[in-house]
DNA sequence: TGCCCGATTAACT
DNA sequence: GTTAATCGGGCAA
């Protein structure tokens, strides 16, 4: 079994830390996959929920690396993050896709579809399958329901514009695994 | 206090 | 391609 990964894997820049993520998997609860697409925000980037200053929901943003940060997007899905970094810089990595090998029966149900490609592709579809709510705000991710597992060898990771904002739009700050067909959306392939 | 918009998704035309 | 569902945060008034 590959190392397990403890919450010390987050106290670097979030832009190591977010290529790193790819190919490592995580399991919450026992179900999960091998994570393929993640989006770095840092403190002073204005598509960050940190950018404007600690807030209820964004405090655990402020408080030290290796906890998870969950909110609600849209008013209906739950989204996870990763935060990063020394505390206090408000840096997190957004799980935005994974590949499902683990407990398949489980995620199909919570999502009502079978088609592994959709189950979590997407950080809303994902957090659905894993049964991630604000019940996992702040929790540490080297800690029961959260297992997570170094990658067991080099991959291909890919960067890309992030998806679904409108500041900073141009920062190339979504890493994704090469020729993976179970990323939200496909990299734009350079001419 | 009210208004607009967002790190989304699924179901439409 | 467009749109409804649905609600907390930021900012203007």
């Amino acid at each position: 079994m590959p190392k397990r990964l403890t919450r010390s894997f987050f106290r670097r820049s979030v832009h190591e830390v977010a290529p790193d993520l790819i190919g490592a998997t995580l399991l919450v609860g026992g179900v999960g996959g091998i994570l393929v697409e993640v989006e770095a925000y840092r403190h002073d980037d204005p598509a960050a929920h940190s950018f404007h200053g600690p807030t209820s929901r964004n405090a655990v943003m402020f408080g030290p690396p290796g906890f998870a940060y969950v909110y609600r997007s849209y008013g209906l899905h739950w989204c996870l993050n990763f935060v990063c970094e020394p505390k206090g810089s408000a840096s997190a990595v957004l799980i935005r896709a994974l590949e499902p090998t683990t407990g398949l029966p489980v995620m199909r149900r919570r999502r009502g579809m079978t088609d592994p490609r959709l189950l979590c592709s997407g950080p809303g579809r994902l957090c659905e399958a894993l049964a991630i709510t604000d019940a996992q705000y702040g929790l540490a991710l080297d800690e029961p329901p959260f297992a997570l597992y170094a990658r067991p060898g080099e991959v291909d990771v890919i960067a890309g514009p992030r998806i679904g904002i409108t500041k900073a739009a141009d920062k190339p700050w979504r890493y994704g695994l090469k020729d993976s067909r179970f990323l939200s959306k496909p990299f734009r392939t350079k001419v």
